[in-house]
DNA sequence: AACTGAAATGTTATTCTGTATCAAGTCTTG
DNA sequence: CAAGACTTGATACAGAATAACATTTCAGTT
């Protein structure tokens, strides 16, 4: 049992399918699932939060799959640039896709409490591609991220979970 | 001359007085706008572009303000935390805010081509407002950034501006 | 099957970004 | 003036990301 949004779910089903999510647009894209770019994607979805690239590389280590950055930057490249992962800019850091294969401009939530990341299902930056619109830029790629508290570390009580 | 936004400005009356702004709001607010951090505040007035922390140190340094990493990220502190200047994420790197005053949740253009940043006069970010009252998430702060390819950068001929 | 070019890995080193820590100074306020 | 809060100085370190180059793997072609 890992943690999805705020509430619990069912986690190894969750890995599972966002797994084989993967495998398949790969295999349908002509894109190769590397060992390395697997595993990386395997630990990002099994952890279910926010990581930094050396946490990453700390697990790859330890089980030999490579120990120098370039191996788990590399992986991330891949992972970002098809959508499977995204970088939460105001963390340095990397959490899979919540919502895997539908093509969207994700937006976050970080507990700056609890460290729990969520990824909104919606689409959120309509406000953002109006203003580029009146001025003529041409967006390529979003960052939407909100700080702040999550609904369980909003009670004085709960700083501890 | 400098740049703002896309188009040409008067950059000295600018900077002038955003500073003006910067003073008279911590006059009345009691706070201290030291050497160090108004010698920041107006390097990133005057280059008018998003600059890393070390570029600025570099700027310190030579004038003898101060030459340790500290020096600069605490001014930095102050002045993104009083909202007289803004952390581009996407960039690690900073920009003095272009609409001084006003309390805002500033949302940025950023062109890959050129490295103009253009901070939006316009609220932005109601899409995930809304999404986070959804799952009672309580916002303090938002990262809003926008990468792509501003009006002049768009023209096939405009690559060497 | 051998050739070839593109993509992916392995490896070393380095650069860029940001903090922790502790000592010393300064300013405010009672 | 004394206490406390804030600011600065300085050293060291931690964390994030890339440069560069050699080597290997692999799909497609001859
Ligand atoms: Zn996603
Ligand atoms: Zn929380
Ligand atoms: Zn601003
Ligand atoms: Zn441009």
């Amino acid at each position: 049992m890992g943690v999805h949004g705020f509430e619990r779910h069912d986690h190894a089903r969750c890995v599972g399918s966002a797994l084989d999510t993967a495998e398949r647009f790969c295999a349908e894209n002509k894109l190769k699932l590397t060992p390395a770019r697997r595993r990386v994607l395997e630990i990002l979805l099994s952890e279910h939060k926010a990581m930094g690239a050396y946490d990453i590389l700390a697990i790859l280590a330890a089980e030999g799959v490579g120990s120098q950055p370039p191996v788990v930057y590399r992986a991330l490249d891949f992972l970002v640039g098809h959508g499977f992962v995204h970088k939460i800019e105001r963390l340095n850091s990397y959490i899979a896709c919540a919502h895997p294969g539908a093509t969207h401009s994700p937006a976050f939530m970080i507990c700056r409490a609890c460290h729990h990341v969520v990824e909104t299902p919606a689409q959120v930056s309509s406000g953002l591609d109006g203003a580029a619109a009146d001025i003529g830029f041409a967006i390529e790629a979003r960052v939407v991220e909100a700080e702040g508290l999550c609904p369980n570390c909003q009670s004085p009580d709960a700083v501890a979970r």
